[in-house]
DNA sequence: TTTTTAATCAACCAGGCGGTTGACTATTTT
DNA sequence: AAAATAGTCAACCGCCTGGTTGATTAAAAA
């Protein structure tokens, strides 16, 4: 399934990777999670639902709140995708360090 | 400036990761690009500019024919971020596996 | 029991996205 | 000079997105 899709538009969003960063510290309640961002608890809990149906967090019913837990797992798929071109970004970094290396070398 | 943002929803795209694919065995020309997908030239060229805009790829006119390579140095950032939270997805997996053998420890 | 509190739902809005088509520009080939 | 090739541009389409409000449900506290 193509679910690198879902991972890498849930985190093309910085208020969604903000709301992993505050969850990677631990389990935190809706309420909790929308207190430090400048929009209404619906918009939040949009955002929360875009990660979990991107399979990145999981929301827990406990009473009247919800729980949110972050889930890794499918990161690792796109980092493991990512990783496929490591290769050309060490080459390419290298490549122009060899040139700037050359331009230095051929001061007068 | 958040050119993760970018890069994430510029990598949210199977047809986009496609062309970063091809673009990785090396310089090819847009409609050698095109040639394989299922859609309009047009189709392809707007999802290099994206691409573009995102820094990974540049583009050259050359002759009539623009010819398109990878940058692949924004993604080492998407990399980056990503890995902050490799210990959450080898820890949550190490919980897995704990769990699923203590299960089996317990078998009659 | 009444009132807060936590959260969802539904409707709406503006704007972006992925795709198409048709007309146009620029270069190369014949 | 004429014709073919490589691309862009502009307009359009349906749908998704990020956000808002107002009403509603469900649980907790008074």
């Amino acid at each position: 399934m193509h679910t690198l899709d879902a991972t890498f538009s849930a985190l093309a969003d910085s208020t969604r990777r903000a709301i992993a960063a505050r969850l990677a510290v631990g389990e935190v309640t809706l309420s909790e999670l929308a207190e430090p961002f400048d929009m209404s608890l619906t918009a939040v809990s949009k955002h929360v639902r875009v990660l979990a149906d991107a399979g990145l967090v999981t929301v827990a019913k406990r009473g009247r709140s919800r729980h949110c837990c972050l889930v890794a797992a499918p990161m690792k798929g796109a980092a493991e995708w990512l990783a496929g071109y490591q290769i050309f970004w060490n080459q390419q970094f290298d490549a122009l360090a060899r040139h700037l290396t050359d331009q230095e070398t051929s001061l007068p």
